[in-house]
DNA sequence: ACGGATACGAAG
DNA sequence: TTCGTATCCGTT
């Protein structure tokens, strides 16, 4: 009796396809397979399999199993759980979990030996050749470049059997952690938090904590604790710890490094194709025992998972906001109920979210109080900007710049916060009053002096700086209003030319090995002051630096959206919590046009619990999240008419549910993006209601047509 | 009238 | 994703 295959195909396809099972393959759940569709074959992964028999459409056959090993059936489940959250095709998590799959093997490397024979005519090139090789085997072209010589000189070597080629298999193992070497010694609080993790771990099963800590306080080695005793009670043990940005994978890796005596797998985008096969492969198998990476590497195979890590929990950086929609923090969760194991979510500023949950105690909250070590949490003083503005075009103000004078003067280090890249997030023309945007985007076009051009960050489209405004053609006109970190740059090596300055942003440091070089130098001082934006904010230790300089504290403030308090009192936390490490005390000071309001009273008090017991009982009286839920939904359309229409359909299609409120269609605050107009639904739900379901049921009465698209996003973080 | 570029829907 | 087919556009 033949049997039916359901596959599901890394594409966005509604569901599984059916294929017929050949005779005698003896599928799996889980099986890689390639499956024809139309007229080419595709990698694909059986979801199931049934009974044939009186089935009547005519289907294709599976054309084989692949040789690598099937997918986890949990992996799987997670990848259909994931799909059915996010209100999107099931084979969108699954290319993300095959990525690794189908990155190309790492070639073998061609080494250069001597063998001992010599040459027929010793000349002077080949001579050098040779000895360049007896220092130490390296590629052909290395060998040449070595030697000063052409590559024809080692080839004629080659030829004569002077040299010999010897094939390396890239390394495809992994080292062994061992969970028993010595870990870092805990103070009290960490040591009492490590030991009710390494409970929870013990236990096994589904159990989730906090570990709530001050910048500073060691939640990295309290973690660390757990990964032992996970990897020490079980030899297959897997672990895996997220991070919101790669910058910051380098710091972890060395950490996980030290602890455990081997290198982890490394997973972010930056990871090259052949090495990210590797770490894909070593995770299917089971060699590889513990991942750090950036939020996709959630999706990958794991075998026998038993521990998450989500570091720096409440940082935005995990909500991927294109394709397919997820937060890896509530993704992490998720897998970790999936695979009966724990999860460990860590933040010195939690999101309300994860606060709730532990208030609640649905997770186990774990409290570090004490700074690691010596140091003191600094000291937090707001500038008013009203009494003691800059001067006009300057955005450093007075008693920053004495205080960034004093530091100096003592040889510390200075650390000036903006979250804002480039020179001047605006130029207008002072003529005509026209704001300069890209011509297909309606958001302002940001100028990078550095570059000497006007991006949009939305989209990366450039131009260079127009000599007269494009809208009223006078020339000159053009001005530049406000700061980016190049400009405080420009500002601070004015103002103390001695210092040596740098600028880390994403325009800097666009790899994970630039950042590595520039934390570096700033943790030898070889750097007075250190202009960056959030990239540099989070989670780095500079033990020199001794103050923060928080250029334009009210910036996150101005968008208004829900999370914008709680984002700024994050971010701001995290700015100023760099201040300050081993004996010298730090300093933070925060420039606002705003003293009095609550975020700002909130930081300068070092008053976490005030701030999160107001913005908690605003959110409660709304029934926003975490007492209810959101989902939006943005529809996009070349054509506005069309794009009209079809947003008047959806508004009427919108299921009437008891505890769902649906409000929109509004235009988009970025109503125009790559040439597409934009609308925006959003949803409000109570807890209790199945707010995926619900989308999903919407979404299935209408049908966009030609160009329109749409997106539906479950707890949105980006309003725009 | 034709070829090339482009948009769209189907694939089990 | 990849492909075939329909459709649009500019040129001949």
């Amino acid at each position: 009796m033949s049997r039916i295959a359901s596959v599901l195909l890394p594409l966005p396809l509604p569901e599984a396809f059916d294929y017929a099972e050949p005779e005698g393959m003896e599928l799996q759940v889980g099986d890689q397979v390639a499956a024809p569709l139309g007229p080419n074959l595709m990698r694909g992964v059986v979801t199931g399999l049934r009974d044939g028999a009186g089935h009547n459409r005519p289907l294709k056959a599976v054309q084989a199993r692949l040789e690598e090993p099937a997918l986890p059936e949990k992996t799987l489940e997670f990848v259909q759980w994931a799909a059915r959250y996010a209100v999107d095709a099931p084979g969108q998590p699954l290319a993300i979990a095959l990525r690794g799959a189908r990155a190309p093997k790492a070639k073998p490397q061609k080494l250069i030996e001597p063998t001992g024979v010599l040459p027929g005519r010793p000349t002077e090139a080949r001579l050098k050749v040779l000895a360049a090789a007896k220092a130490g085997a390296a590629s052909a072209a290395d060998l040449a470049r070595a030697a000063g010589v052409s590559a024809g000189v080692v080839k004629g070597l080659l030829e004569e059997g002077a040299l010999a080629v010897r094939t390396l298999e890239p390394a495809v193992r992994f080292e062994a952690p061992d969970p028993l070497r010595a870990g870092s010694k805990l103070n009290d609080s960490q040591a009492a938090a490590a030991e009710v993790l390494r409970g929870l771990v013990r236990d096994g099963g589904f159990q989730v904590a906090l570990i709530d800590g001050v910048t500073g306080s060691g939640k990295t080695e309290v973690y660390l604790e757990a990964a032992a005793e996970a990897l020490a009670a079980d030899p297959t043990a897997q672990v895996l710890i997220l991070l919101p940005e790669i910058a910051l994978t380098q710091a972890v890796i060395a950490r996980v490094a030290a602890r455990f005596g081997a290198q982890p797998g490394e997973w972010h985008s930056d990871v090259a194709p052949p090495a990210r096969r590797r770490v894909w492969e070593g995770v299917l198998s089971g060699a590889c025992r513990i991942v750090v990476g950036a939020r996709s590497a959630l999706f990958l195979p794991f075998r026998n998972l038993r521990l998450v890590v989500v570091d720096e929990e409440h940082d935005s950086s995990f909500k991927q906001e294109e394709g397919f929609i997820y937060h890896a923090r509530d993704l992490a969760v998720a897998r970790g109920k999936i695979e009966a194991s724990a999860v460990i979510l860590a933040s010195a500023t939690p999101s309300l979210e994860t606060l709730r949950n532990a208030e609640t105690g649905r997770y186990h909250w774990l409290k570090l109080s004490a700074r690691h070590g010596v140091a003191r949490l600094p000291d937090i003083d707001l500038i008013d900007l009203r009494d003691t503005p800059p001067e006009s075009g300057r955005w450093l103000s007075p008693p920053l710049v004495a205080v960034m004078g004093e530091t100096l003067s003592r040889g510390e280090q200075v650390l000036l916060f903006l979250n804002r890249r480039g020179y001047a997030p605006l130029v207008l023309c002072r003529a005509c009053g026209e704001r300069m945007t890209a011509p297909d985007t309606d958001s302002w076009l940001v100028e990078h002096r550095y570059s000497g051009r006007l991006v949009c960050h939305l989209t990366g489209f450039s131009m260079a700086k127009p000599e007269a405004c494009p809208h009223c053609g006078a020339r000159d006109s053009l001005v530049s209003i406000g700061p980016g970190v190049e400009r405080v740059e420009e500002e601070a090596r004015s103002l103390f030319p001695e210092a040596r300055v740098a600028v880390f942003s994403s325009d800097t440091v666009f790899d994970a090995r630039e950042a590595k070089r520039l934390i570096e130098a700033m943790a030898a001082g070889e750097i007075d002051i250190l202009v960056a934006t959030q990239a540099a904010a989070k989670g780095h230790n500079f033990p020199n630096l001794t103050l923060v300089g928080v250029v334009d504290a009210d910036l996150g403030l101005r968008g208004g959206d829900l999370r914008a308090a709680e984002r700024t009192y994050q971010l701001l936390a995290q700015a100023t919590g760099r201040a300050g490490r081993k004996d010298r005390p730090g300093r933070a000071l925060l420039q606002t046009y705003a003293p009095d309001h609550p975020v700002m009273q909130a930081l300068a008090a070092q008053d976490r619990e005030a701030f999160v017991a107001a913005e908690m009982g605003e959110r409660e009286l709304a029934g926003l999240p975490p007492f209810g839920r959101l989902a939006a939904v943005v529809a996009s359309d070349v054509d506005a008419a069309r794009l009209d229409a079809f947003c008047r359909e959806m508004a009427e299609a919108a299921p009437n549910t008891p505890g769902v409120e649906v409000y929109g269609p509004a235009d988009a605050p970025l109503s125009l993006i790559r040439g597409r107009r934009r609308k925006r639904f959003l949803v409000r739900a109570d807890r209790t209601v199945d707010l995926s379901a619900y989308m999903a049921a919407w979404r299935a009465r209408v049908r966009p047509k030609g160009q329109t698209r749409v997106a539906i996003d479950i707890d949105p973080y980006s309003f725009l």
